[in-house]
DNA sequence: AATGAATGAGAATTCATTCAT
DNA sequence: AATGAATGAATTCTCATTCAT
């Protein structure tokens, strides 16, 4: 991963560029699938050259480093405002649900894109380039929340850790849904998902 | 897909042959990742030249099929006879989810490998290659299982569909998890979420 | 080439193999071109394994040989028969135009092949594989022709070489005409040929 | 076939590499025979690496047309001026013999090259590349010729289409010739079939 | 800051041939 | 006499990357 430095030297011309190619990689991986998203097809969706890309970024895995980063920050600020806002955990529990939900709805293809990286993308000498770690902060933030509503007795007793996996696998379970039935029923989903984690969290 | 006539005029030693490839073929996607499991690399796993593979399979489609069929038939195997076994749909929904988790387990390098063949696969075209209908089949039956809890009453009333997506997508999570960490504790996660599952759907 | 002896050492059921296979590479260069007429493609017609074909032929070499050895004798014998019961020279040219038209009408197929061969077909190292003396023998015959026409007075004096150059590509053209047009004048062709080489040859 | 516009938008260098690919492919094919000259060998002559080739050329097929494509224009460029200097029909069929052959003894390669392709090349389904209409455009050109003089009376009544098949078989024979045979004497040939060509097509 | 050109490694696939049975 | 299995070399093509301009 760069550094912050790295991120703040880079001139208001370059940050553009960068920017303009993660959305076409994000197009790109998207549309085709990490496999077939070559730095060729981005490069064309750019309108720019391949040696631009290789300009400004340090490599393919750069690149796709990028693009995780951004729509784990794009998400992260649409959910996590959504869930300052909550006043409970019970609460919290169901904006999470909803936001993230209605999150894919709206950046479908960001999803996909996101998807098929971490499911995906390797080094070439084989090792997962987003490994464990990857949605380990989710997992801990819904842990929180989780914990909390034990204290409050909003909550019954249960594992956090499998219940927050649970929880995101039910999620991630989405863009799949999605990629195939673009009519599928987000609000419907989302709003049995939060009946459901309710009754099955809840204490009494 | 090859007919049942094609899979019964095999020899033995062919099928022997094929069931090998098969074999090494998930060890090579579960290991480097479907992109970089290369012919090459399946070949040497199975210790045979590359003209092997192209000899007992049409191309890799047809290889990365099989392997799919496999893993899905074996699993299918596994699980089904668990839910058969169970007399009411509440006590079905907690076999399917014992049984696949522990599966899940059994067969670690199968699930990595089918779920980055299912996420990433797609023809040189760039469509996928497991689409829509691949989970289908999968998702009718534990419908099946609620509809019919709900018409016994042992269920609660909700929409069958996005539970099902629902479970299924916490089922899809434990490959992930037990890949970055063997130590996974699965038969803790199939207890939390059995009693989850069940809080979540019984009637009262 | 093999010598006669090797062909005599024969059993008859050797010869009716090769002969069939032959037929079937005949068949398989006149369709799919040499270059992909494998011997693959030519076991499949003949319905026999590809292990049939090294059997019986030291390589594809010896096969493609034997292809061209047999569509010439065809040719020979169904032309010399023609020609040998004509009077005199010119009636001989007449002959030889009209039957070698005809016999390539009939068998279509067999000059497709020929024609690809010749062309086409190479040894491994790239050195041609029926080059300079593969139409002697039939140049040779044409020349004498027009000598003992000359010598009669029938026909005009000029050079018998390039004037059996030209009457074989003349020919030649047919097959390449046939392939793309199924309904091609053979009959018009042979009759305005015939008509313009005694115009083009004789003494007055 | 690609559009001018392609052709204009090409740079100097590109142009130039294509050229010399164009050229290096030439050389492989005359020399080879089309099956034996792969892209790794056109590259070697060309002092490239064989990437350059996929660079410059949408594959092999594009490569091979371009190939088929200069050698025609240069004939055509060459013959044509030859023609249309001659006054009259009769005129015109010497100079398109003479010249015709002519150009085959400057560009025996180019010749060699084209007579491959054309009875040779096909797609990788087996259909052949440049089938029926391939020389449909000279045999216009001559058949045109044969009219006129047929109107003007120099030439007496026969089928113009036989006739130029027979005229182009003629004329294809020779690189065949002078393959094997590159002593083969082509002012001779020319003159015989001039004058054969006269006496088989004049009036009286 | 960007481009076009080139590279070289590696991909899947095809094929003639060999060989034990 | 025939087969099925296996091989290994060769083929076309793709792609991330490098580099001079």
């Amino acid at each position: 991963m760069e550094s912050e430095k790295a991120e703040e030297r880079r001139s208001f011309i370059e940050k553009a560029r960068r920017s303009q190619i993660v959305r076409c990689a994000i197009d790109a991986i998207a549309e085709l699938g990490y496999a077939n998203a070559s730095l060729a097809q981005i490069a064309r969706r750019a309108g720019v050259s391949k040696g631009v890309i290789s300009y400004h970024f340090a490599g393919k895995e750069e690149l796709v480093r990028e693009v995780v980063k951004e729509v784990f920050q794009l998400g992260g600020e649409y959910i996590g405002s959504r869930i300052r806002q909550a006043p409970t955990p019970r609460a919290q529990l169901r904006a999470y649900i909803e936001s993230n939900v209605e999150f894919m709805g709206v950046h479908r293809k960001e999803l996909l894109a996101l998807v098929s990286i971490l499911v995906y993308a390797r080094t070439k000498k084989g090792e997962v380039l987003f490994g464990a770690g990857s949605d380990e902060p989710i997992l801990k933030s819904t842990e929180q929340i989780f914990l909390e509503g034990q204290k409050t007795g909003e909550f019954r007793p249960f594992a956090p850790r499998p219940m927050a996996i649970a929880l995101r696998g039910m999620i991630d379970a989405v863009p799949g849904k999605l990629m195939f039935n673009p009519d599928f029923d987000l609000a419907g989903y989302a709003k049995e998902m939060a009946e459901f984690f309710d009754r099955g969290t809840r204490a009494k």
